[in-house]
DNA sequence: TCAATATTAGACTGATCAGTACAAAATTGG
DNA sequence: CCAATTTTGTACTGATCAGTCTAATATTGA
């Protein structure tokens, strides 16, 4: 990322720099290789499988990305950042935001096949990663940690203001849920059925009433 | 796998092949193999870290074990077999073979550190194959099935004989069993911790009463 | 127009990958 | 002892891996 300073603030006061301009989109070669990541994993992924999918010529990829390492911790961090992101202005914007985080929940449910086979970005690396490379899994870590934080400090104040009945601890129950996502996005690989996966999601959404 | 006649009834009445004996027991290298491929997955796994852990030279290993893929096959076919076979055993001999399978969970909260960043051997092929390689993905999805037969099949047995007070249908609470393991094989890796494993998973519990 | 600068395009590199070839060694039964 | 058979031990292979090098190209500001 070498040209970050085309997003900020300061982008006017800044000059522009001589040389060949990119011929393609940096944000948007990003997402195509956090899809491809998310898809196949970091291994299965060769840097042939990222220039092809990104659209990017090899020195172009090695100059604008780093190495394929450094490319992927942008990947997965700029990619749960914004889904996490989105999720909290759901929760914002809504005046039954416990029903938002069912909702988000009951959407998984009704995915096409192949996004179920995908599951979670941040659990996938953490099941490839844990006990091999720690700075990956622990970046991982925090992401899911992230989701709890938004569950938790959600669970809280929906039981302050009464739109959650449950007396349950706020920070059990927000394990409870971030257990829940991880759960379901191993379940919904070996069951790919919405029917399925949608009993089972509203079962175990009981729990915070 | 050459010499399966050694393990079979018809030992006795085989006879013994001409030829230089294994120096190895096929066997144990194939739990080493496991061990490796559990800990690692399959991608990062290579024929050179086989072949050290399972102590046996190159040529044996193509010679008893085929290709790196028929060892994974079969490395994760015996560890999951054997594994819920004992699983089984444990359900059969007690009384309270409910009590059984929380124990089975709770003991999973009562892990050293690298053993939770294992989380499940059939849980990780999953994440790491859906998608991707169907016949390796089809396979470990059906050991997690096979993991919610047991489940179903004791609940059901239990409600019949009233130790399971509970009278949610047994294949939604075997769905519920198969998820929580499923969850928590991830989120053990997140919180490597005992005590809040331990709450989590008693907190699951409640839920079959 | 020209120097400075940055990206493009693609050939190239050394390491590692899974798997093979094959001669030497160790066994069996005759 | 010998023929048949099987495993061992190791050198080797071609493919693929992540990453480098650099000349050509396209831009900016002077």
């Amino acid at each position: 990322m070498t040209n970050w300073y085309k997003i900020t603030s300061f982008t006017l006061l800044m000059k522009e720099m001589a040389g060949r301009p990119k011929i393609f989109d940096e944000e948007a070669a990003l997402n195509k290789a956090a899809i491809l990541f998310w898809k196949k994993g970091y291994e299965a992924t060769s840097t042939e499988d990222l220039i092809q999918a990104m659209g990017v010529q090899r020195g172009s990829f090695y100059n604008s990305f780093g190495s394929k390492k450094e490319l992927f911790i942008n990947a997965i961090n700029s990619h749960e950042t914004n889904l996490f992101s989105r999720f909290k202005k759901q929760l914002k914007a809504s005046n039954r935001p416990i029903q938002v985080i069912k909702d988000a929940f009951l959407s998984l449910a009704d995915c096409p096949k192949e996004e179920h086979l995908m599951g979670c970005f941040a659990g996938n690396t953490i099941a490839e990663f844990s006990g091999i490379d720690e700075e990956l899994a622990e970046n991982a870590g925090k992401h899911l940690k992230a989701l709890e934080e938004i569950f938790f400090k959600q669970i809280k104040s929906s039981q302050q203001t009464g739109e959650l009945k449950s007396k349950i601890e706020a920070r059990l129950l927000g394990k409870y849920l971030l257990n829940l996502w991880n759960g379901i996005n191993i379940t919904r690989r070996v069951y790919p059925d919405k029917n399925i996966l949608k009993s089972l999601i509203e079962f175990q959404l009981e729990a915070i009433g």
